[in-house]
RNA sequence: GGGGCGUUAGCUCAAUUGGGAGAGCGAUGCCUUUGCAAGGCAUAGGUUACCGGUUCGACCCCGGUACGCUCCA
């Protein structure tokens, strides 16, 4: 048995090309391998025996199936299928950004698998949050938006010398890779944090490989935490020599040099980080490793980089295709090269997250895709000369390169292209209004004599319209100028700055895995939720309680403190698939039990009051306040949930269900639900579909959930084995979801039990058929009422619906019904009156709740009113301004006798700023050199409006139209101003109209 | 989650310090033309997103709501 010297000598003597220009290969092959591999332990020599002779995996393809293989036959290793890499379970995280991801609740204790070890690929993307590759791709050969992790993991089973010894032997007799070449780090300590050095992995390499190859490792390269607390631990990282030929690359590694690349991590995970910092051991250790696929192949492969591999090819061909660029040349620093590695890596990460339920948008991960998106069209249009949306038809090639390993790619295809499609639709957009900007400012510099664009208008390009830096720099070198960046970077931190002082505050109770650990020490048992869907009133004992840090034995009533009791059983739901906890009490009353209590004196009751209810493992933690009295651990009392609110959510869980089916058969069958929530006092319900729903289709569904609710349909849920659930035809599960085994079966309109007898019968599409564990009615009837109360959309492709049940629904309904007499009413009213009772409703109908339907009725029959009101509006204004204009013909008439140029000074009734105005181009058309100023009092408003106008003449005389206004305004109590040439202005008295008038010709004649 | 910006005629957008809401395209009508393309003249079309506030006066200033864009976590 022999690792190395079985293979052809091809690593060292093939030497890999250099990626821009080849360099000349070592002029020797290496000399022959001295090494020989120790024997294996006996624990994992068997499996692998036939592996040594097989074929050695050389394509991607080959390679991922050989990894996976490997350790299925190993060592009993169960194949866990890759997770979504939108984790849709996990609101701390934006992406799955490890193959750990999906374990992580076993990694904190929570929960559990029915096995011990698992291997798979795992889709993983690293743009935006801690892991952020977004900028370096591109630029160098090895960095990735979306990559693939093969990984290993042990749960509490095997721990160091196993999954270092069988990843040797994976790498060696497997891969075939060179011994030789291979390094290994392990974490050398760090007596600051009281952690010891791994003496054990170093021992393990040093039997494996030449000394000289296994180096120590600090806290940054070799201590693995996964954020800033939770699960971490040593870890021992396998790096692997390109160049070869003998020589030892120990310097290199973690240097940077991209010859001596990491390609595997074994992560020992045996602590826990806490909130203060410190380390806790963990109630079990376990292993978890990683490898990234494209490195690995490059490796397998003999390429000098990840882009020069079968995983590429077919996409940067089609890139070829669809842009006429000249081939992928694989330079690092040639631009055209540049953009085929970012479009390919960016349209293989879109592919895959928009194929898992992602999509581009303004926020969250949908935000991080929409840049990468752009990212990519600007290399292809910038550089490759693309025009129009392209990315959209890469697609394919990302799929024909997958699809193989993902098998969820190829169905989604169509709709993932059509997905890029609008969103590079939507980029051309905004860049044209950028460009637009653009162009002012650099207007403004080159008339201004400048050749810098301001760091303000740089900033607000990239803020405002998300103009990216470097885009405007391109852009202002093509106009002949520069871009201030510094100055740039640093409004963009003064952003960044502001943006983080602004960040809120978390509340809640932390209950961190040994917690959980100490519960099973104590004894505690898990708690028993079986009552939780009868809800009823429960004897309980209780058994821990938590104050946010440690166990106590007793608690005093504190209204301030948050705390987590544990009972022996509960009837409460915790919160869990989209459904609110339940509130209630726990109450204790020691009076009867124990006489001449200390308690007794204090009223003997004591009261919990609980605010939510939360799992934990096992667990079910109450969490609430001891409003009242004290209580200990072991005491006995009454459990008892807050029914209204409890009645309330289930109808409102069960109108959801009913909801989905409708929307189903009414928008169509590739209505999938993204999501849910369902509270006391509404349910929210999300869903992917093309189009939004029509008023017809919104009436539609609420006739059929009613239908459902008038017809009192019977309500079932119990639970049945997983794989026979699944044979019921028209039964639906959420994206992206694990269901457990059995899982629950909630059915309306037919008993679980007759599902199961005839599971494929095609009755059972017409009925709401869901895996859900949550809490329901008996019957639809409870639910009294649906209305759906908006439709809107969340994100391309993704509707929201929000809807009420029960007394809020009919609430709704009643208001409706109110809004509409009223409207009907004020058709008959007129004037101020009809304008103001046509403002009222309409706050009332803002204020309101009101189904969808309903408000669009108001709206629609309000309509006609408001152009009732409109119209009367406009023929007051219409009637106002003629009459003045009729005055100002009489005044004018009058003036005529007086001497030409005479300042016109008058008075006209019942006109506004307006119709003055009016009044005033009339009598000056008739004397157009002449300063008018007409003003008129309101006495029920208590205003006085006055309007002026001034020629040229005048002006240059001092009389200009602004402060004549003013002199006025000023006689009777207000003020005003306006141009030389036009004015307009107002009183508040207009008992001193006279007086205004007087100041107005005295000032006229001051400058006359 | 927190910022920034925006919302004006059917569309694309203007509107100087708060002082009389405009342009281009489109629409409609008429004229010119054998017809088409086009041209000429004229007309209609606005609660300046919504609700409040400040002011003699608000598209403009302030606050709130809705929707959209965008940046940062």
């Amino acid at each position: 048995m022999c690792a190395a010297p079985c293979r052809e000598p091809t690593n060292g003597a093939r030497h890999v090309p250099r990626a821009a220009g080849n360099p000349p290969s070592p002029s020797h092959a290496p000399p022959p391998l001295l090494y020989l591999a120790r024997p294996m332990s006996a624990h994992s020599s068997s499996a692998s025996n036939q592996s040594s002779t097989a074929q050695r995996p050389t394509s991607a393809a080959e390679i991922r199936k050989a990894f996976i293989d490997f350790f299925v036959s190993k060592a009993g290793h169960t194949f866990a299928p890759s997770s979504a890499v939108v984790p849709h379970d996990d609101p701390t995280l934006l992406f799955t950004n490890a193959g750990m991801n999906q374990f992580k609740d076993v990694f904190l204790g929570r929960g559990k698998r029915d096995y011990t070890r698992a291997v798979n690929t795992q889709k993983c993307i690293r743009a935006g949050g801690k892991h952020n590759d977004l900028e370096d791709v591109g630029k160098d050969t090895y960095h990735h938006t979306f990559f693939e992790m093969l990984g290993n993991w042990s749960f509490g089973d095997y721990f160091k010398q196993e999954s270092i010894r069988w990843g040797f032997e994976l790498l060696t007799k497997v891969y075939g890779l060179d011994p030789n070449r291979l390094y290994a780090t392990w974490f050398e300590g760090n007596p600051a944090a009281g952690l010891e050095p791994d003496l054990e992995a170093k021992a393990l390499w040093e039997s494996l490989l030449p000394k000289d190859h296994v180096l120590p490792g600090n806290m940054k390269d070799n201590f693995w935490e996964m954020g800033e607390t939770g699960p971490c631990g040593p870890c021992t990282e396998i790096h692997y020599d390109r160049i070869g030929g003998g020589r030892n690359a120990a310097k290199m590694v973690n240097s940077g040099d991209p010859d001596v690349l990491e390609i595997w991590n074994h992560v020992f995970i045996q602590f826990n980080r806490e909130p203060d910092r410190s380390l806790k051991p963990l109630p079990a250790k376990h292993v978890d490793t990683g490898m990234g696929l494209e490195r690995l192949v490059s490796v397998i492969q003999d390429k000098r980089s990840n882009y020069d591999t079968d995983l590429w090819a077919p996409v940067f061909e089609a890139i070829r295709a669809r842009t006429g660029a000249r081939p992928y040349g694989g330079k690092l620093d040639d631009h055209i090269d540049i953009a085929y590695r970012v479009i390919a890596d960016h349209i293989r990460c879109l592919t895959m997250a928009l194929t898992d339920g992602a999509s581009p948008s303004n926020e969250g991960r949908g935000y991080v895709l929409r840049r990468i998106l752009r990212r990519a069209v600007r290399h292809g249009h910038q550089t490759l000369g693309v025009r129009g949306p392209f990315l959209k038809d890469l697609v394919p090639a990302v799929v024909a390169s997958l699809g193989g390993a993902f098998p969820e790619l190829a169905p989604a295809a169509k709709r993932v292209a059509q997905l890029i499609e609008e969103e590079e639709v939507q980029f051309g957009k905004t860049l044209e209004r950028g460009l637009a900007l653009f162009s002012d400012a650099a207007a403004r510099v080159k008339s201004a004599g400048g050749r810098t664009i301001a760091a303000e208008d740089a900033f607000r390009l990239h803020d405002t319209w998300g103009f990216p830096i470097d885009l405007t720099q391109v852009m202002a070198e093509e106009a002949g100028l520069t871009v201030d960046v510094a100055g740039y970077e640093a409004l963009m931190e003064a952003a960044r700055e502001k943006s983080r002082a602004a960040g809120g505050s978390e509340t809640g109770m932390h209950f961190p895995p040994d917690a959980i650990a100490k519960l099973e020490e104590l004894n505690v048992k898990p708690t028993d939720d079986h009552g939780k869907f009868a809800g009823k009133p429960t004897a309980a004992t209780l058994m821990a309680i938590w104050n946010g840090k440690n166990f106590d034995e007793h608690v005093e009533a504190d209204s301030s403190s948050l705390l987590a009791f544990i009972f022996d059983k509960t009837p409460m739901y915790a919160e869990m698939g989209g459904q609110i906890a339940d509130h209630g009490t726990f109450r204790t009353d020691r009076a009867h039990g124990h006489g001449g209590d200390i308690e007794r004196a204090s009223g003997g009751n004591a009261v919990y009051e609980i605010e939510d209810v939360q799992r934990a493992g096992q667990y079910v933690l109450h969490i609430g306040r001891l409003k009242h009295g004290r209580m200990s651990c072991g005491e006995a009392g009454q459990l008892m949930l807050a029914r209204d609110r409890r009645d309330a959510i289930r109808a409102n869980h069960s109108a959801t269900h009913a909801l989905n089916l409708a929307l189903r058969a009414v928008a169509g069958d590739e209505v999938e639900q993204k999501g849910s929530l369902v509270d006391d006092e509404k349910l929210r319900f999300d869903y992917a579909a093309k189009a939004a729903l029509t008023l017809a289709q919104i009436a539609e569904v609420e006739k059929r959930v009613n239908a459902a609710i008038d017809t009192n349909l019977a309500i079932d849920a119990r639970e049945v084995p997983l794989a026979k659930a699944r044979e019921i035809s028209g039964v639906r599960a959420v994206f992206g979801e694990r269901y457990p085994d059995p899982v629950r079966v909630v059915s309306i309109g037919a008993t679980v039990a007759e599902l199961v007898a005839k599971p494929d019968s095609p009755k059972w599409h017409e009925l709401s058929i869901e895996f859900c564990g949550g809490t329901h009615l008996t019957s639809m009837g409870e639910a009294k009422r649906f209305v759906l109360v908006s439709e809107g959309g969340l994100a391309a492709g993704v509707r929201r619906v929000f809807a009420l049940t029960g007394a809020r629904a009919l609430a709704a309904q009643f208001a409706a019904e109110g809004l509409m007499s009223r409207v009907a009413d004020a058709a008959k009213l007129d004037g101020e009156a009809l304008v103001t009772e046509i403002t009222d409703m309409t706050k009332m109908a803002e204020s309101l709740e009101l189904g969808a339907v309903a408000r669009a009725e108001f709206e629609r029959a309000l309509e006609p009113v408001r152009e009732k009101a409109k119209a009367a509006r406009k023929q007051a204004e219409g009637a106002a301004r003629d009459a003045a204009v009729v005055q100002a013909r009489g005044i004018v008439e009058e003036h005529a006798k007086k001497p030409a140029g005479t300042p016109l000074v008058a008075m006209i009734n019942g006109a506004d700023a307006a119709a003055l105005l009016a009044a005033i181009d009339a009598a000056r058309a008739k004397f157009a050199d002449t300063p008018i100023l007409f003003l008129s009092p309101d006495f029920d408003a208590s205003k006085v409006a006055i309007a002026a106008t001034c020629p040229k003449s005048a002006i240059d005389k001092g009389l200009k139209a602004g402060d004549w206004v003013k002199a006025a305004a000023q006689a009777c109590g207000g003020a005003g101003g306006g141009r030389p040439d036009t004015a307009q202005a107002g009183g508040k008295d207009p008992s001193k109209t006279r007086e205004a008038l007087d100041a107005a010709e005295a000032f006229a004649k001051s400058k006359g």
